[in-house]
DNA sequence: TGACAGGACTAAGGTCATTAGATTATAAAC
DNA sequence: GTTTATAATCTAATGACCTTAGTCCTGTCA
């Protein structure tokens, strides 16, 4: 049988599906071409038709996990401003890490070459900061220091999370809510400042 | 030849030594006993005689990650207290991780296994963290949950700063300055509640 | 001087990614 | 309805890598 009988044949996005599924439930080491296709009952060469190899296909996982996450701040952040917005999207970074832990660490893989899509994909997510932070009146240069230290944190309290990182008995969900307040009056201070810059004429 | 003549032999130090050189050099994925093997001038089945195959090699850079990060932050915390000593290790950890980027990104790898030579590595620098924050007057959980965020923000900005995460061409460097004031104040603030709630009653 | 232990080697097996070439089912064209 | 083309699968083969088993040499110690 060099193409099977009923019709069906695979397809990228059912190739995509599964691997997402497999490096959640196994890793970024348990993500092999050959497990891959056993689970899709096919060999592994097959999946070159769908698919440009391991590299290709981690760089298609990297592009829809960037979209789901995007996806999903976007709809947390929608109809809210201020605290109540930040709350939101803190809460669905980190429940999406916990969630999809393999697919989210592929992101982070240093991007070696430069490439266009995936840099894009990563802007939508900071888009999706950075209008959260204009409900909090930044802009500019001040706005881009405070998506990066929103990342900075969302980013690395769900990876040590995820990790295993925090090793003790104290609530990671009262730790985590307690850094959210806290970034909410960082936020505010940060805002408060450059308002009082403005206000001085720009200095 | 199925012993070098010269007297001279491979060590483990040695062993370990080249594999954090290639690990930052060539990234995780670069890391193999075979480059390593060739670059100590060796076969690399001679490798097992010092070293638990790949896996136990990267068991032995994380304990060094672990203990050498532990060191340097020790050395820069001690002698300063508060803001000083905060600034001082929050920049010790970023040149580290901007260092060692691949040594440092072992160490976060999911233990699967319970090893607790691993753990107390972590602990140790979970320690001077701890120490820091002693200067600020905080104790018990609200110290385990200061220290969880100090460690996410640091940890999530250095790793995004390492992988190019922050694409854009505003200075990392102010970015970086202004986030450890930020965490210097939402500690000072933590710590203020911390002193009302005990002067209220420990309510 | 002779045994022994440490450490390096060769040989071999297994997993994996990847390429090349053969084969066939579906779909389009006639 | 038959023919042709395309697409997707397969088998076979190569090369990188990790790992184990067994051999051999060198330095040390009794």
């Amino acid at each position: 049988m060099a193409r099977p009988a009923g019709g069906r044949t695979l397809t990228r996005a059912a190739v995509v599906d599964a691997a997402a599924a497999l490096v959640d439930e196994r890793g970024p080491e348990g993500l092999t071409l050959a497990e891959l296709a056993k689970r899709l009952g096919v060999r592994s060469p097959s999946l070159y038709n769908h698919v440009d190899g391991l590299e290709g296909l981690v760089r298609e996982l990297r592009l829809r996990a960037l979209s789901d996450l995007q996806q999903e701040l976007a709809r947390a952040a929608v109809g809210r401003s201020g605290r109540d917005a930040l709350a939101a999207l803190c809460r669905v970074y980190r429940a999406f890490v916990l969630e999809h832990p393999g697919l989210y660490g592929l992101t982070v893989r240093s991007t070696e070459v430069e490439d266009a899509e995936v840099r894009q994909a990563g802007a939508g997510v900071v888009e999706v900061v950075l209008a959260v932070l204009r409900g909090y009146g930044l802009e500019g240069d001040d706005a881009v220091h405070a998506t990066r230290l929103l990342r900075s944190t969302l980013h690395g309290f769900a990876v040590l999370e995820a990790t295993g990182g925090f090793g003790l008995e104290l609530p990671v969900e009262e730790s985590f809510e307690l850094a959210v307040e806290l970034l909410h009056l960082s936020l505010v201070t940060l805002a408060e400042r450059a308002g009082g810059r403005a206000r001085a004429g720009g200095r």
